[in-house]
RNA sequence: GCGGGUGUAGUUCAAUGGUAGAACACCAGCUUCCCAAGCUGGACACGAGGGUUCGAUUCCCUUCACCCGCUCCA
């Protein structure tokens, strides 16, 4: 049986997963990458990279696609100035003070939590609701009623104020009755969630030069957008894409790397014009599920899950996540491995205006969301991110398709997904359990393994030749130790797909067997074909 | 953040208020011409800190990490 425990174990026991700073006994949310992991990791951003960026033609129209597009890379920094996390709205998203409830272990955005002073005698508490608007008062009778154990004939000894107040309006949370408590102050100080890592700019820095480690790398797309175009000729619609580690304080780090605090993305924006913007989310919403299952994951396993339209923001044509039924959750729910957002044009204007407003009116543009004094809350850039066409002579300000897609995550499905136990026989022929990972051949860490058969009979020299001559090509590793059944079940659980075995025969014909990691098959080839035939049976 | 559970070798597990055992894995050697568990030998562990005690891996406290549930999830 596949189990989270086993798949930990192999992880630790192979070298794909440690935990980060394992001697001084660990660090909540942060994993490291063994000798095999790294190699996993790696052929998975490369085989990413390829398949998006490098490897894409932009001369014609994949299958699907609304018409050809260019992609280009682009690597930015992880410190970026304060002001883009302003604008990109994760600077107040990210602040949120929350209070938790000692009573009912609940927790609440302490600017959430709405109510109203009640009075009974000369007791005044403040009791709380979180009901909507229109039912609120009504609510905060009813429980201030039964705090107070009124009948509803003593009604009139009960005065609710006219004016509601949350909780940030309130000097302490003593007489406070919380939203779903029976006694009062149960609930605790207000603490502030950093959500983003904080930094320090500069040596001497101080509160004022307090920015973030960045907790998504799109950002750092927005604000080259206009470099990008002036420096490489792209023309919309066009794709930019970035791999680059992230930093977000998960509040409950859990389930093995899947919620890290540290972690990689592979984002790609892509910019086209908005009245093609729908065809366009539809082709990277299939296009990146699709990515997922042509490196093995199975489609059993794997959901597109369309956010609803009351999920959505009300700029966002649709939103769907690609998730993947990892061991760790129950049967029925799965983990996102990717979100596919259609953005609009909200990213590039807030960094062009000032923080758009998410509650603005629907149906028209967004305005920017202004503060007190009727100021834009956080100024943008002022800088012209708008796009012209120079056939067309249009300009306009491109919408945004962003397929977000954590690396850590991937990865760690894929190990998932690979972890399997069969049997295969013994030297008896009597059949064993075995435990292969069956990697696909593109992320496998290492491609092949070579043995001599035994190590006399001038075997070695022909291994070790043979060895030498694949590891100009390809990761390779050879083995000699142990009997060769061993051999063989070491490699398994590396997830390595072929093993290539020197034997009596190769003495004689300079040919080699060729072992499948899935089939267990056997098939000889000769010496001088056997870096083609590799290669072949790889890509 | 709350509640419950667990921390012993690389892994999976024992035992014990007084010398910590095993299996597998690993290393060296022997054996071995195709699928792990033949032979010999070897190395390796009580998460961290404090307390009680003559003595603590064991009892107590704190802390850290992991697992389960709740909460959170931009």
């Amino acid at each position: 049986m596949k189990s989270m425990d086993k798949i930990v174990s192999l992880c630790k026991r192979r070298g794909f997963l440690f935990q980060s700073s394992e001697i001084y006994g660990g660090v909540q949310g942060f994993w490291d990458y063994g000798p095999l992991g790294v190699e996993l990791k790696r052929n998975l951003k490369e085989a990413w990279w390829h398949d998006m960026i490098s490897g894409h033609n932009e001369l014609v129209a994949p299958p699907e696609a609304p018409s050809p597009f260019e992609m280009v890379g682009l690597d930015c920094t992880i410190i970026m100035h304060p002001q883009v996390w302003k604008n990109s709205g994760h600077y107040d998203l990210f602040h949120d003070h929350m209070v938790d409830c000692r009573e009912s272990k609940k927790r609440y955005r302490f600017d959430q939590v709405r109510g109203r002073w009640c009075q009974k005698g000369d007791q005044k508490i403040f009791v709380t609701t979180l009901a909507e608007a229109e039912q609120e008062l009504d609510e905060v009778r009813r429980r201030a009623m039964k705090f107070f154990k009124l009948r509803a004939k003593n009604a009139d000894q009960l005065t609710v104020s006219d004016e509601s107040l949350t909780l940030d309006q309130l000097d302490d949370t003593d007489d406070v009755l919380a939203p779903d408590a029976k006694s009062l102050g149960t609930l605790t100080e207000p603490r502030e969630f950093n959500l983003m890592f904080k930094t320090t700019l500069g040596a001497l820095g101080g509160e004022d030069d307090v920015t973030f480690l960045r907790p998504e790398t799109a950002q750092g797309i927005f604000v080259n957008f206009k470099n990008v175009l002036d420096s490489s000729r792209v023309k919309v619609p066009f794709g930019i894409g970035q791999i680059g580690k992230s930093f977000r304080n998960e509040i409950t780090p859990r389930n093995f790397t899947f919620r890290s605090r540290e972690f990689e993305q592979m984002e790609i924006e892509f910019f086209c014009q908005p009245d093609q913007s729908q065809q366009w989310y539809r082709y990277w919403r299939d296009r990146r599920l699709a990515w997922y299952t042509a490196l093995g994951l199975s489609s059993n396993s794997l959901i597109m899950r369309e956010h609803h339209p009351e999920e959505l923001a009300h700029y966002s044509v649709g939103t769907a996540d690609i998730e993947y039924a990892f061991p760790f959750l129950p049967p029925g729910e799965y983990g996102e491995l990717e979100g596919i957002a259609h953005r609009g044009d909200f990213d590039l204007r807030s960094h062009m205006e000032g923080k758009l407003d998410p509650k603005s009116p629907e149906g028209q543009p967004m305005q920017v969301e202004l503060n007190e004094h009727g100021k834009p809350k956080y100024r943008g850039s002022g800088k012209d991110l708008s796009y012209r066409n120079e056939v067309t002579n249009e300009r306009f300000v491109p919408h945004v398709i962003e397929p977000s897609a954590g690396a850590d995550r991937a990865a760690l499905a894929f190990l998932c997904e690979a972890y399997t136990e069969d049997e295969a026989p013994n030297d008896k022929g009597e059949m064993e359990s075995r435990v292969v990972m069956k990697l696909h051949p593109r992320l496998a860490p290492i491609k092949a393994a070579v043995f001599p058969l035994v190590k006399k009979g001038g075997m070695s020299e022909i291994a070790k030749e043979v060895y030498g001559e694949l590891k100009q090509h390809l990761n390779v590793f050879y083995d000699d130790k142990g009997t060769v059944g061993r051999r063989y079940r070491r490699q398994d659980e590396a997830g390595t797909p072929y093993c290539i075995t020197v034997d009596g025969d190769s003495l004689e014909d300079r040919t080699v067997t060729i072992r499948d990691r899935d089939t267990l098959e056997q098939t000889r080839v000769k010496i001088d074909d056997l870096t083609t035939e590799l290669k072949q049976r790889l890509a």
